[in-house]
DNA sequence: AGGGCCTCGCAGTGATCTTTGCGTTAGTGG
DNA sequence: CCACTAACGCAAAGATCACTGCGAGGCCCT
């Protein structure tokens, strides 16, 4: 209900400052919390008693689990990927699909996904997928500058970022390399 | 965590009873709140207090909001679709896919499976999505006994299914029933 | 129509969450 | 080095949630 971006205090912005270690730490046991398939429940006050700190403070920066999950989607799904340069669409999709498939086959991934779209709704669901979109619609352009036709970004997410999100979210199958390559190769038939 | 099928009381279980009733009115009382985008906050006093009946009934019956959730997605999600027959697998896609993207644009069903996803995991995202695949498959299999070859159901519910429920739960664009035809056409290219 | 079983309503209780005000401390800038 | 600003720790209070007996009522079966 309040910014847009990440709250990060004025004064302590700063890396290694006290403020960016409550907000690590915040995220971390965000994280572990959700990995533990304990049944967690993921509350304020849980999260806070995880990271150390206390529950009024994750209260003032963040207001509710939807905003903090929803930052600790975005900071989690921004610049985790090397956007892969090979010289071929081809190539860079295939490599990009495959380690995709890698990031979402890790055990906090998946909940973080879930628990996010669950509970911060539209905020949430973008912040899980806005930098890949944007990493897809790179390697496209790199390929036209070479000169080259290429499909829609709408097309790229049809056919091989949606199948891999979709897989993650709603299936128990398991994400692996070869299957996300033969999506590329089933967008780009030639 | 108690049984997977939906709670239905042993004695109550005829159409017009009171337990019946009771559920109908719970169902509605979910799908009410979680279309009425009033950052509710969809517990189980709240649904119970909409419903007409009291908290306890919905602790006892249900259990938890994951479960409750579970099951008005498994009826939500069942036999809503009349799977279309009407002797050509292209066709028969193309009306599928359709329909999903109408029914998916329904202003309460994406909350529901974002809700049903977030808070009842694994056993959730399935329940959104298992009567689909079954039904697909129920249309491969009828163009499988007019003797003709089909892909495998993986490949449709990559090529799309995933991109319909891709865009519902992560992107705000909008479902045409155009644009799911296409997904089916570039399926079947011929 | 009557007995038996199951479910619901009801009220009370303990636990957990959420918010608020105030003092303290860390970090920034002069 | 000192002062200022802002965030954090702390404690208390109000609200909400989750759960547990007990009694009443409805539904099914004989």
């Amino acid at each position: 209900m309040s910014a847009t971006t990440s709250p990060l205090p004025r004064t302590g912005s700063r890396p290694g400052g006290r403020s960016a270690r409550i907000r690590a730490a915040v995220h971390r046991a965000v994280e572990e919390l959700l990995a533990d398939e304990t049944g967690e429940l993921l509350t304020i006050p849980v999260v806070a008693a995880r990271a150390g700190v206390h529950a009024t403070t994750v209260y003032r920066r963040w207001g509710s689990v939807g905003e903090l999950l929803t930052d600790v989607a975005t900071s989690r799904f921004s610049g985790d990927i090397v956007v892969p340069d090979t010289g071929s669409l081809r190539e860079d999709l295939e490599r990009y699909a495959s380690d995709l498939a890698k990031d979402l086959n890790d055990p906090d991934t998946l909940p973080l996904v879930r628990a996010t779209i669950g509970t911060a709704g539209e905020q949430g669901a973008s912040a899980c997928t806005r930098e890949r979109r944007q990493q897809l619609q790179a390697i496209l352009e790199r390929e036209q500058a070479r000169g080259h036709q290429t499909p829609t970004v709408e097309r790229v997410m049809d056919a091989v970022l949606a199948p891999l999100y979709y897989r993650a979210v709603f299936t128990d199958q398991a994400l692996t390399p070869e299957w996300a390559r033969t999506l590329v190769s089933h967008l780009l038939p030639d």
